[in-house]
DNA sequence: CCTGCTTGTTAAGCTATCTTAACTTTCTTG
DNA sequence: CAAGAAAGTTAAGATAGCTTAACAAGCAGG
């Protein structure tokens, strides 16, 4: 009921870490990051980099002195790194695993990395390299998995809930999941 | 370089989501929802949710009259069925697969149920389908994973990649995505 | 050491969300 | 049916992020 409002109290917004990690990759690519290379890095003026460098200084994520180079704090750099790490997990997961095609997964990862919690990501970390790894279940998941249809009705071929045909999937209860999602939703035009 | 951008125009924000699944709740389990209602429900005021309405209308997805009650348009109603579903999918997926616990998977799943694309969803159910089921690559999935170690260096018992030392994991690169996601990161606070 | 370009900063203003305070409708009840 | 309570709306103001336009600093070349 209040979960919900904690999106707005994240240690970094979405903004705030993407600048976090253009300050870090600039620094890796040319070895300082100024507020024009942040600005192109990032398609937005170099205004909005000034502003969002101040929030940034007052949060303790960077120093920046007037027509200086951006320098990541201790605390800053340590963020940029663990979203970074989250993406690229998220990545190989919905890439790999999922097999979900890469833009669409990379646009998806994008959109969560600052988001996911550190023990979600450690987890699917753990699941993506076991999926991946030469361990003998692994591989018949593999192959098990790719035979396996998509179609609700039969996405499992056996549940442990249920094995009957009312809940064959295991996981959607009263509704479909896969109805939910599939079904189209209009194309969304603001009026006026 | 400018996928991030497009967080702030997807189709609805994490707000604007949480409203419309609000208004379908109260639906359910009132038959109607009225302001007074939405406000409490997402621990709001009446006013932020009189305005919030407005913003709803303009894009097509609910319909209010003054004083009167709240209706979701059908395009509004599917938005709400698929983030509803999304958030099931990515709850069961995190705690029954991951097996992270249910506080954090329900605060993950509230974070980023709207933002995770239709594909992924998709996908995740039919994977998290698959191995609760009881088809035995799914079995034999479920025993070896237990059994397996968490640490990095030890998280995948063989790998595709590389089978060696330096790279045993097989997702991480040149730096382990363990160590770095679970860095420690200061506390963040803002000054003044 | 002055001229001009490049870089960076300020100022002002927009949108999205939210809040509080004050006001208006609608409903309830004696 | 007239108060007063309950529900809802408006108005005004805050914050986060952006943008454009205009101004300021820094530095190269003559």
């Amino acid at each position: 009921m209040d979960t919900w409002k904690r999106f707005g109290e994240k240690e970094v917004s979405h903004s705030m870490a993407h600048y976090l990690q253009a300050v870090a990759a600039l620094k890796l690519e040319k070895g300082h990051a100024r507020v024009g290379d942040i600005a192109d890095h990032l398609g937005v003026s170099k205004s909005g980099v000034t502003s969002m460098l101040r929030s940034l200084e007052r949060h303790g994520l960077v120093t920046h002195e007037r027509y200086g180079c951006v320098e990541l704090t201790s605390t800053g750099a340590g963020l940029a790194m663990r979203t970074e790490s989250s993406r690229r997990v998220l990545t190989v997961f919905l890439t790999e695993i999922l097999g979900v095609p890469e833009t669409v997964a990379s646009e998806d990862a994008c959109m969560i990395e600052h988001l996911v919690s550190t023990e979600v990501s450690v987890e699917l970390l753990r699941l993506t390299a076991f999926l991946r790894s030469h361990h003998p279940a692994a591989k018949q998941f593999r192959d098990a998995y790719r035979a396996s249809p998509h179609a609700c009705a039969a996405h499992a071929p056996g549940t442990l809930g249920a094995p009957g045909a009312a809940d064959a999937c295991g996981v959607c209860a009263d509704t479909c999941l896969h109805e939910s999602l599939m079904g189209d939703v209009a194309q969304i035009a603001v009026r006026r």
